[in-house]
DNA sequence: CTTGACACCTAACTAAACTATGCGTAGTGT
DNA sequence: ACACTACGCATAGTTTAGTTAGGTGTCAAG
């Protein structure tokens, strides 16, 4: 995947994830590469400061825990994580179906 | 159409629309609102510094005229132009597919 | 006892779109 | 005449957000 591509996709992207069920960090990073079939293989530097940001917005909270000797940080999606998420794949939806239109070519009214 | 979500897409919708057709950046700017029925409404700072980059890059050549009092400089997509709109086709395919496996959900196997 | 997976973090850099503004012509309205 | 809008180009400066690159520490395997 080159780039950045997913430059405004991300929260996006990580919200859908954890909306499946809470999800420490590390793992959200994993479950995003697994279901995009490695084209989505982020950095951690990408992934946390994202993750932070979404909390201090209200879209998630965390809770620390510890696993056979490490702390993870489990994240899980708010309410308004949740709304949010309706209104980002709804923005997503229009998005990607504007870029569809663009790419289909010239707008006439053509061959009916 | 919320703020940044064409990062790094903006190119690609620009060959687009120069590849059906030689354009000067004004018409650019219409074309892309018209196709995407306006969710593309863009500002002319954020198209005219674009088509440069692109034709600095080698995709885009470009060439002054004057019609009715007013000049324009009108781009056409060059081969490499062209070749990168193939490309470019294909990763915004490949992206939007993988973040589409991720909205869809789990990636249990599932009901089959 | 080093390497790699697991698990977290952040400062500094960078790319790229946006804001704001400028210039100038032509047409329309008052 | 004067103003306003559409047409048409341009660019400096700001902002946003992801990347780079490093750091800390645990545990299992070779």
């Amino acid at each position: 995947m080159r780039g950045q591509a997913l430059k405004g996709h991300l929260d996006l992207l990580l919200l859908a994830v954890v909306a499946d069920g809470p999800k420490h960090g590390y793992a959200v990073i994993e479950e995003l590469r697994l279901r995009s079939e490695d084209a989505f293989d982020l950095p951690e530097g990408t992934v946390y400061p994202a993750l932070h940001r979404l909390e201090k917005a209200g879209y998630l909270s965390s809770s620390w825990s510890e696993v056979q000797g490490r702390r993870r940080r489990t994240y899980r999606l708010t309410k308004r994580g949740s709304s949010a998420l309706g209104e980002q794949r709804q923005s997503w939806n229009e998005f990607s179906q504007a870029v569809g239109r663009v790419l289909k070519g010239v707008p006439w009214p053509s061959t009916p």
